[in-house]
DNA sequence: TTTAATTCAGAATGTTCATTCTGTTTTAGT
DNA sequence: ACTAAAACAGAATGAACATTCTGAATTAAA
């Protein structure tokens, strides 16, 4: 709270007034982050020209995210999931609310590569969206741990390769 | 501490006589637990009659850790991996040694699995090794957030599927 | 058995941090 | 401009918790 404070200029008097207590600002910091990501990288899946390559880049982005400086490594999902969720259930709703409609975008994404061609026409694109959704955090947790560019990317490919 | 002391019976002036401190007791718990898990779970992939059951079995033990009881949701490794490895480069390197050999055991496993014509001979089982430790954490991820066990049970069968 | 070294349980210390409180300043309505 | 409500900065409170300290109990050596 002193670190929000301190970088948002707001008191604590306005804080607390507004939001009652951390656990709620937080819950509402974690909509509008979710929100947010899912204007910035998933909206582009559901327009009718999605490619593999958006796909693609969406894991690009976050394997760059990883591999860079000490700050920023994962995301509020993740750390949500793993620090808070098992005993928040609310929070637990707001993650799997999120995480379904990730899930549920790469599906789009991928139906619209199996019309251009790109993934096999059998694909079940729903089942390959959740493993999608599930890789994003697997590489996360790689990535915290240090493991090189080279071997995230490896990842990514050899899931998006199993789709052609 | 406190929890530590009141669970072995174990004074804290032997714990800190013996360890040094917290941090350092720590790093020898998370060797001995990944030394642990490696010999209940790992080993069997390295045997010459190794299967994709045995891949299989592995990923439904932990599945089934996740779909249970509130607790043991998650493994040390995971969580050590995103509270402490991108700050502690000792504990990183820990981590690393450990989940390497994972995807090394998963490897060997497929390559047997492949002598048994159970996957298709171009596999690349370095890559698909980690792909499935990859796979792994991400399963552990979405298990926290309440996801069902049919849904984790479908991320592991598409991507054993992939290698067919 | 006596002495010296270990080990014990639990109290004391010091730090971090969420939350509340207080007296002052700013804003909005008249 | 004057009053009442809102918002401020920062101090006070209280809890959690790692680590150190203390005096008592236990063990091992002579």
């Amino acid at each position: 709270m002193e670190d929000i404070v301190r970088e948002t200029g707001v008191s604590r008097y306005g804080i607390y007034g507004t939001f009652g207590n951390k656990r709620e600002l937080f819950e509402q910091a974690l909509e509008e982050y979710a929100e947010g990501m899912g204007k910035r990288s998933f909206l582009r899946l559901l327009e009718p020209d999605a490619s593999l390559d958006h796909i693609r880049t969406i894991f690009a982005e976050r394997v760059a995210d990883m591999s860079c400086c000490d700050e920023s490594k994962g995301c509020l999902f993740i750390h949500t999931a793993m620090e808070l969720a098992p005993q928040d259930e609310e929070l637990r709703g707001v993650l799997q609310k999120f995480m379904k409609r990730m899930g549920k975008a790469f599906a789009v994404g991928l139906e619209s590569a199996k019309a251009r061609g790109e993934v096999r026409p059998d694909l079940e694109v729903k089942a390959a969206g959740e493993l999608l959704t599930s890789t994003m955090f697997g590489l996360v947790v790689l990535g915290r741990t240090g493991f090189s560019r080279d071997v995230l990317d490896g990842i990514v490919e050899s899931t998006l390769a199993s789709f052609r």
